[in-house]
DNA sequence: AAGCCACGCAACCGCCAAGGT
DNA sequence: TACCTTGGCGGTTGCGTGGCT
């Protein structure tokens, strides 16, 4: 494991440590303690650098460092951590005792960053990964602009701007409801080695995440049991309120639709200058989907293939 | 059985800050 | 003030291993 042994030019060893060195090393520093790094390799008569001492120490020798699984209460202070610190692995470290800093940066890098990832959010920022998100410079440069148009205070934007982040998390939550009803509704009845139960126990864990993520989180007694498209359309109700008022619905620049046993989500994207979406419905079409709506006015609009892209883009200016 | 590949993780590298001279 | 030493930290590397074909 680790890299292959090799010399520097001062002929000191390198790469992995043998269980003899190992003994060499605790038994100096149990004598005498680190007081000096640099003097130490001499005097446990090691042919290594202080460095490479300290490393073997710190990260794998020490008598209370806890090896062994993340528990997933450890997981997740580490991504709640993670989400205020950033990558300051060392302070993270001081939190999840027994834990080195380069155990929590292998595990970040090996496990959670690719869970983040695959749920839809930067790993870096933990906030929802969209088109729409990574559009976000140019939503500000066009709010700026529509500021100067409309003479409307930069809060409002900022409000708004906040409200589409939680929004986005809510459709992220979605999206994860919808694959894992879809995952699900395979495996009931062809799933003996009850790994069904698992992915739910795991989708659990998950969607405690994504619902930390938003500015109202859903309900904790919501995340029992989610086993069925019902159910998945029960939490899209409770994620997504119909916009009721004009200032409801600016607020919401994107509200989504969900049509039972696909497993696929649609976007609208209202302008502000529209009024109140009421009743909007889902058609689906060969390669595409349609989404239509009436408003307060009996005006009919219609959406075709509406996804947070450069159409989404083009109404929002 | 052999080859390939992805993953996990120990260990190295380079940079930086603090403290001493 | 400038330079040097040392310890600490985050990023990266690459070997060992297990799963898959």
């Amino acid at each position: 494991m680790g890299r292959s042994p090799c010399c520097d030019e001062n002929g000191l060893k390198k790469g992995p440590w043998t269980p003899e060195e190992d003994q060499k090393l605790i038994q100096c520093i149990q004598k005498h303690g680190h007081g000096s790094w640099r003097a130490l390799p001499k005097l446990a008569g090691l042919n290594r650098c202080g460095k490479s001492c300290r490393l073997r120490w710190t990260n794998y020798l020490r008598p209370d460092i806890k090896r062994g699984k993340f528990s997933p209460e450890e997981e997740q202070t580490i991504l709640n951590l993670h989400s205020i610190l950033g990558n300051k692995w060392s302070a993270i470290a001081t939190h999840l005792p027994g834990r080195t800093d380069n155990e929590i940066k292998n595990f970040w890098n090996t496990h959670l960053k690719k869970k983040l990832i695959q749920m839809g959010f930067d790993p870096m920022t933990h906030q929802p990964r969209t088109d729409f998100f990574s559009a976000l410079p140019q939503l500000i440069a066009l709010a700026n602009l529509n500021e100067l148009l409309n003479g409307r205070p930069w809060d409002d934007h900022a409000a708004r701007l906040q409200a589409d982040a939680d929004q986005a998390a809510k459709l992220q939550c979605l999206q994860y409801l919808l694959q894992s009803s879809s995952t699900m509704t395979t495996n009931n009845g062809s799933d003996p080695s009850g790994l069904g139960a698992t992915t739910a126990a795991a989708d659990l864990e998950t969607m405690s995440l994504l619902s930390s993520q938003m500015t109202s989180p859903m309900p904790s007694s919501g995340l029992q049991n989610i086993n069925s498209h019902e159910q998945v359309n029960h939490f899209s109700s409770v994620l997504f309120e119909p916009p009721t008022s004009q200032e409801n619905i600016e607020c919401y620049t994107a509200a989504v639709g969900f049509s039972q046993g696909e497993n696929r989500t649609q976007y609208v994207s209202p302008n502000a200058s529209l009024p109140p979406l009421a009743d909007a419905s889902v058609a689906h079409h060969e390669n595409a989907c349609s989404i239509s709506s009436s408003n307060e006015n009996e005006t009919h609009s219609f959406w075709p293939e509406l996804f947070i892209d450069e159409q989404f883009m083009a109404e929002f200016a």
